[in-house]
DNA sequence: GTGAAAGCGCTAACAC
DNA sequence: GTGTTAGCGCTTTCAC
């Protein structure tokens, strides 16, 4: 590897002037511009951005942590930071915590030492004690809210989402209507609970507490809880909100296990789209989420934030679309709505009571 | 954030006495050990990677670039790279290509930027071309091989996969069976292909080029590439075999878009399994491969290549598994096996001619 | 417009 | 065992 200074001997100029024609070629006559570029060009040198970032105390770099990389979900949402990141001039380094608090510290720990200029996360429940280690570094918590104060969220309408889910089902009739919910520390999982438990009241609708079941985010657990609301042939509900992609999956084959045909005899709502949902027969009726935006918006944010920080007019570099709004300084919390997609998981309950 | 200097004003000791404390405690007074840890710990003190790895000439880094995140097979790829990377005392950073050869450039010069100790990718075609970029670094393809001379390879046996899926079709008395391949500038798509032509051939049936269409990875591609073979009714595959995994999912809708029910009207094998493969209708046969292993053994190999690029005994550091093989220095090429699982979208045809 | 020199935070000789 | 010092590759005053 050469470096700047091979680059500075081959162009016969110094050290100091190798360095100002490539990073502010303005400062610099153009005959030595060119004869610099020259010389970079023809050892193929390539910034040690180690030592550049150690001398101007800046990295250009964000850290990213999903939750669950194998959740095309997130997946999605890791691709969008990254292709924004880039597109502003940052590099976001994305690392997983697979729901695991003990992954999620050792992230951000490694990360910590590559000093980031900014953090956008999927946090787990335990990320709002962790914020402590991490002084003065803006942090943006993406899709679901730690409770740490002080930081930009961005996040989806989850009440809303699942008002519409459960509108939807006693739109069509159902009055005996479960949840499976996700864990109950994580925000998502609370909000889209409370959406289910107020539409079920404001319907004058029973609330079955034993018809509402809790698991971690994975298919199984979709699968084992559908399983148990499902299995008492007399005593079960008709329609079943479903609080996450992944456990949809899984409650739409315990459905199938135990012979239920969709919609017929069960009517199924998830929350998320994907690419499953839209093939599973019978195809997923769902709330979906801009996810993709919510990507980009997370990192506009902390590019927003980034530049405020370090400069008062820092927002020159910055895109009309991310400055044509108000500039606040603070942290902001951002929710976007969420759509019913209607498709064939659902229809009226088989037999109406009352 | 505190710096080594901070920790050693606090513990009152010099700086290069803290920074022994911390890397290598073994050479120093217990009591001033102690001391030191104490006023990190005090600190949150953090060490300064940059720094660290400026003044070491080693980052601890890989860089990690698969093709397609959005492609479960990828990132479960990507996953098992970094969770091995991590046991290893490494840690992957992860960019994606996006299949695109822009990009994928783009992506490897950040990281050379960034002084990665290795590189681990799933190389667009473009790869080969660009490696003379990437002096003296280690590097290991992963899935796909690009043609570069000098690096380790981690496949599986795409021929041999393509000939299971093959003849599985002929045993059930498949005769007139299409394929639908990927990029054939791409290592996987060229080996299915062979793998599939051999076998047709060697069966003694006849070939039909207008019955092999190829496309890009995706589902589009898939869809559109089955729209085609399909679409003549009396004269159509009875079968057909599909090079990747999200070119099966169009292929499969782009049946039922047709009117074509499965298995009786068409059968379809798919190459790699995946979550909806399994969960579709009808349940996918397809070739599954070792995807997690093929991650782990990429990163194990180029963790072993470092740690014998760098120093005569650096072995006692590695875990007796990674050892336990003999030890070659030069490139390997690594070859796993995959399987074939019979679901339900296969069956003998409707009509046997002959 | 250009060069000399200091210094980012850390580790590794080398003294003591 | 511990301290002093040089230097990793770069940017940035400060002179000229």
């Amino acid at each position: 590897m050469s470096s700047l200074k091979d680059v500075a001997n081959l162009a016969q100029v110094s050290l100091a002037t190798a360095s100002r024609a490539l990073s502010r070629p303005e400062t610099v006559a153009t005959l030595t511009r060119t004869r610099v570029e020259g010389a970079a060009h023809q050892l193929g040198y390539q910034p040690n951005m180690l030592a550049r970032s150690l001398r101007q105390r800046e990295t250009r770099t964000i850290g990213l942590i999903v939750a669950d990389l194998l959740n095309p979900f997130h997946a999605l949402l890791a691709k969008s930071v990254q292709d924004t990141a880039e597109r502003h001039g940052y590099v976001a380094f994305l690392l997983n915590s697979d729901e695991q608090e003990g992954k999620e510290s050792r992230a951000i720990d490694t990360l910590r030492g590559h000093l980031p200029q900014g953090l956008i996360i999927v946090p787990t429940s335990g990320f709002a004690r962790r914020l402590g280690s991490l002084p003065r570094l803006p942090v943006v918590e993406l899709d679901r809210v730690s409770g740490a104060p002080g930081v930009t969220t961005v996040t989806v309408d989850n009440v809303g989402g699942a008002r519409m889910a459960t509108q939807h089902l006693i739109d069509l009739g159902h009055r005996d209507i479960g949840m499976i919910v996700g864990q109950l520390d994580i925000s998502t999982a609370v909000e889209r609970h409370r959406g289910f438990l107020e539409t079920m009241r404001r319907a004058g609708l029973s609330y079955r507490p034993d018809w509402v079941l809790s698991g971690h985010h994975r298919e199984d657990d979709g699968h084992r809880a559908a399983r148990k609301l499902l299995s008492v042939p007399g005593d079960r509900p008709s329609a079943l909100f479903v609080g996450n992609n992944e456990m949809t999956v899984g409650a739409v084959l315990a459905a199938r296990d135990l012979g239920l045909r969709l919609p017929h005899d069960l009517s199924i709502v998830g929350f998320d789209d994907s690419r499953w949902a839209q093939t599973m027969f019978p195809a997923l009726t769902v709330i979906s989420q801009p996810t993709e935006q919510l990507g980009t918006l997370a990192c506009e944010h902390l590019v927003r934030q980034l530049a405020y920080a370090h400069s008062g007019n820092a927002q020159l570099a910055l895109p009309a679309r991310v400055l044509n709004k108000a500039a606040p300084i603070g942290p902001v919390r951002v929710q976007l709505p969420t759509e019913l997609i209607i498709r064939h998981s659902t229809s009226p309950p088989a037999l109406v009571f009352g």
